[in-house]
DNA sequence: CATTTAACTGACCCATTGGTCAATATTTGA
DNA sequence: TCAAATATTGACCAATGGGTCAGTTAAATG
């Protein structure tokens, strides 16, 4: 395949750079200047392969997410009861290469400027979307249709919660909480069928 | 009382005009000059009141913390029994004056610069360890001991997840929609003594 | 090999912005 | 009333950073 092009494996690079750099520096710090540097590159390559640095950073976060819609489905593929989809949906969200202070700090950035930015709050849009469709895939099949809504959108909640929780105190928050605060809620909300 | 000199009213005018134009703005949108320009003041009496940009905003998030603070404490004042002490809490924590995805973008922008601002981090750390405190003060007497810690958080992280969703997609999440999902939480987590 | 195309660099431009400062206006209060 | 303190302004500075561009190197291709 030829999508081994140098002008895709540059785009790469430097997509995970500015990630990476926003990071540390955020939105404000992480300069095109600063992104190069951390690609090796300079300056002028990053606008070569990229409009602005709009541009840049809207590529990140879609890299960034694709990354995390990658692992979800990776368990997804593997569940095969609807208590096994919602644990897949959960764990890919907590996955330890994701559920680290610095990936969180880097979100927080690019939510940030959702509001002033339509094309992220486009991508922000598609994250929910495929969040709540996952959901609901695993959730009519365990509670009465007029329930799922509310479950679907507690979930996505809590997890945002305790990803915003883990950004906001790098210490004090391991994955392993995580992961019991999403069971203790689903012990208490969703009915126990022969689980 | 002495609080009315000149310069305390220009500081207070000065922390929320910074705080609105954070709103529109963002951080790195919100600059000295706007801030001044929506107080209807000069960019030279900013820094003769606060010592630079970091200050200025660092008051600004402390002047808004301890307004949503001060709602919550004026339910939690009248509240009489546990259930009525949580109930105060999370509706003071949905008040529509603070509701708003707009001031939803100021706290965002806030969040995310905690990482690289010791500040701010202090100010959140503050603003968390009340948040659990006022919920143990009534959880205490609703759940046994050792589960009161998991529900504090979750309660913290729903609620948070709950405004970020507010924050990301303005439309769509109603304050009504919110109290919901937390009275749906309550009631499936706590037992219920003759409320 | 030669020529076209793409990758890449570094210098440059210009607008913005945080911050300083000297000068002026206003208030205070003795 | 008058001087000391305080408030306020606007000009100015230095630095930064996004973006452009002309030109150079390297790759591809026929």
């Amino acid at each position: 395949m030829k999508l081994t092009k140098i002008s895709e494996i540059r785009r790469k690079e430097l997509r995970q750079a500015a990630f990476e750099v926003l990071q540390q520096e955020g939105m404000a710090g992480a300069t095109l200047e600063k992104v190069a540097t951390h690609a090796g590159a300079s300056k002028g390559i990053v606008l070569h392969y990229f409009r602005n640095k709009q541009d840049l950073f809207e590529q990140a976060m879609r890299e960034a997410n694709a990354s995390l819609r990658d692992a979800v489905n990776a368990r997804l593929n593997r569940a095969r009861t609807p208590h096994e989809r919602l644990e897949a949906i959960i764990e890919g969200n907590f996955e330890e290469r994701f559920f680290r202070p610095s990936i969180c700090h880097a979100w927080l950035s690019l939510c940030a400027e959702v509001p002033r930015e339509p094309q992220l709050a486009r991508i922000q849009k598609v994250i929910h979307a495929r969040m709540r469709s996952n959901l609901m895939s695993a959730l009519v099949h365990l509670l009465p249709r007029n329930e799922c809504n509310a479950v679907a959108l507690a979930i996505t909640a809590l997890i945002d919660g305790l990803w915003l929780r883990l950004g906001l105190q790098s210490e004090g928050l391991t994955r392993e909480m995580a992961l019991a605060q999403m069971k203790d809620y689903l012990t208490h909300r969703i009915p126990r069928t022969g689980d």
